[in-house]
DNA sequence: ACAGGATCCTGGGGGC
DNA sequence: TGCCCCCAGGATCCTG
């Protein structure tokens, strides 16, 4: 399940394999993804040289000449990978480029299809489908404004973590392992988060994407980096998948429950928000007395 | 306005 | 062994 951290992996890899190369053909599959590919994009993107190869929040922006772009979503299952030529294309290979030099192509596979391949043709067409609708990139979030955007939602934090519009790159795994380290509630509402829960929300999101990003992200099931290899994040999960294994701070069992439509992975132990911390004092003392 | 649910899609796993 | 059903979830659309 590509989020930042396995984004950032493929555009790390990808960027010493394509920038400066040509786009020397496209072919695409019959089968269309969530974007429906356009005929006139193939003649748009032959002959242009890749630029850069950048990412925002769980985008892979190429930057190619005369300013227009290629934008690409991974989905759930996809690949976006530089392989040599003669080797043949996986099952579910929707659209593949070919490069001038090296024999080598730049090839998109995708099972599920919920990805997405498309070309802007100008700065202000990619801004437009980019721009309004994402949030800060973590790293650049500031925490007051971070702090502000938790307590004006009645949303839960997980529901919170899972929009794009607040705070670009964070997904179902992520949000949970971050919420685990910054030992908060998955059900606890925005509105009811302190200043403090925030900046310690914050802090456990940039730390938790860091390290992802240093094991090149999860590989769960499909996902693979730009150049084809498996990441190891999924070995240091704290929460996310641990059903019944004992939480590493406390040794209680993790829980899982469904918010926001997901598979929500918690300690039901430490990570209690205020109310169910005040109610476990109440029933404590009312033993004690 | 906002929150939550349904939808798209396929492979894998559990149950019988 | 084989079949059926459910589950995984990012973005987007729909409903209350």
């Amino acid at each position: 399940m590509p989020e930042l951290p396995e984004v950032e992996t493929v555009v790390r890899d990808l960027r010493p394999l394509l920038c400066g190369q040509c786009l020397a053909a496209v072919r695409t599959s019959r089968h269309q993804l969530r974007q429906p590919w356009k005929r006139a994009w193939v003649s748009a993107i032959v002959g242009k040289r890749v630029q850069a190869i950048r990412r925002r929040g769980k985008w892979i922006i190429l930057d190619l000449e005369s300013s227009s772009h290629l934008l690409v979503h991974l989905g759930m299952t996809g690949r976006f990978t530089v392989v040599e030529s003669k080797i043949p294309k996986a099952a579910h290979t929707h659209v593949v480029f070919k490069l001038n030099e090296g024999g080598q192509e730049l090839r998109f596979a995708d099972i599920r299809r919920f990805g997405s391949v498309r070309y802007c043709a100008t700065a202000d067409e990619l801004n437009l489908l980019l721009g309004g609708k994402l949030g800060p990139e973590p790293w650049e979030m500031d925490p007051s404004d971070w702090s502000q955007r938790l307590r004006s939602s009645r949303r839960c934090l997980k529901a919170i973590l899972l929009d794009q519009s607040v705070i670009a790159g964070v997904g179902n795994i992520y949000a949970d392992e971050s919420l685990f380290v910054a030992r908060l509630a998955p059900k606890q509402l925005g509105t009811r988060t302190t200043r403090e829960q925030a900046d310690r929300l914050l802090s456990a999101i940039v730390q938790v994407l860091d390290h992802a990003i240093e094991a090149r992200g999860s590989s769960i099931r499909n996902y693979v980096g730009g150049n084809g290899e498996r990441g190891e994040y999924q070995n240091e999960f704290l929460a996310y998948g641990r059903t019944g294994e004992p939480c590493q701070n406390c040794g209680r069992a993790i829980a899982c429950i469904r918010l926001a439509g997901r598979a929500t992975h918690y300690c039901p132990h430490c990570q209690r928000s205020r109310s169910q911390r005040s109610e476990v004092r109440s029933q404590r003392s009312e033993v004690r007395y």
